[in-house]
DNA sequence: GCCAACGTTGGC
DNA sequence: GCCAACGTTGGC
């Protein structure tokens, strides 16, 4: 079984957010610009894990890019993610795409490497159409039994996604350094004006613009602030 | 280990 | 549907 990301206790995610809602659902547009009817395409994006060793219910939430690029085929899913809004962007991946991998609650927060989506998140619908050879009349749409992973830390229903190690960048970029630069951007204008790092701070799975993320590459081959 | 920020829960 | 209490995130 591939490590957990962010995994936490033993709560199961309800139903409650509203996908598993199948209708009236209000196409409005949520604080993170997305929407039902998944208007803005995003393109990029960054995704938190620890690290370091810390047990949560017996379970170490180590996980850092090292131990991404160590697993066969240098490939996880990203699993454990229990936020609505997280879950929601990891919908929207697009394989192919590219993730910043970011390491958060230790010692040295920041962005260490780039990953790829290589398999994108999706729910079985099979089991739930009485016309095919998987329908499951036990199986309903808030709590499928099928080629599923309704282990902790996700809604029931959603695979999550597969990322693939890319590279490490050419150097880490502390989150302090990342903030210089936000905070400049504020002041005078910038591309991480708005980085969902600073305004979202604890969306661990977050978007970011092409004008965010190439900038933020661009500091690989910069001295540090 | 502290604690601020903020998302979630549940009573009303 | 409001909002206070609670729990989690994550930098420091």
């Amino acid at each position: 079984m591939p490590p957990r990301k962010k995994a936490r206790t033993s709560e199961t995610t309800a139903s409650s957010g509203g996908e598993a809602a199948p209708k009236r659902r209000k196409v409005s547009v949520g604080k993170d610009g997305s929407n039902s009817a998944g208007s803005p395409e995003h393109s990029h994006w960054l995704m938190k894990s620890e690290p370091e060793s810390r047990s949560e219910n017996g379970i170490d939430m180590k996980f850092g890019i090292e131990d991404l690029k160590a697993l066969p085929n240098q490939t996880s899913c990203w699993d454990g993610v229990r936020n609505y809004q997280a879950r929601n962007f990891m919908r929207q991946m697009k394989e192919g795409q590219l993730a910043f991998f970011y390491h958060s609650n230790c010692k040295d927060p920041g962005i260490a490497g780039l990953m790829r989506i290589v398999k994108e998140a999706y729910v079985d619908h099979t089991q739930f159409d009485k016309k095919d050879v998987h329908y499951d009349a036990g199986s309903k749409p808030d709590n499928p039994k099928w080629s599923m992973v309704p282990t902790r830390g996700h809604t029931p229903g959603l695979v999550p996604v597969d990322v693939q190690y890319q590279r490490m960048l050419k150097r880490f970029l502390p989150l302090s350094e990342l903030k210089k630069h936000h905070l400049q951007h504020r002041a005078g204008g910038g591309p991480l004006r708005d980085m969902a790092l600073f305004t979202r701070a604890r969306l661990s799975v977050q978007p970011l613009t092409p004008e965010e993320f190439d900038f933020i590459l661009s500091l690989e081959d910069q001295e540090p602030l």
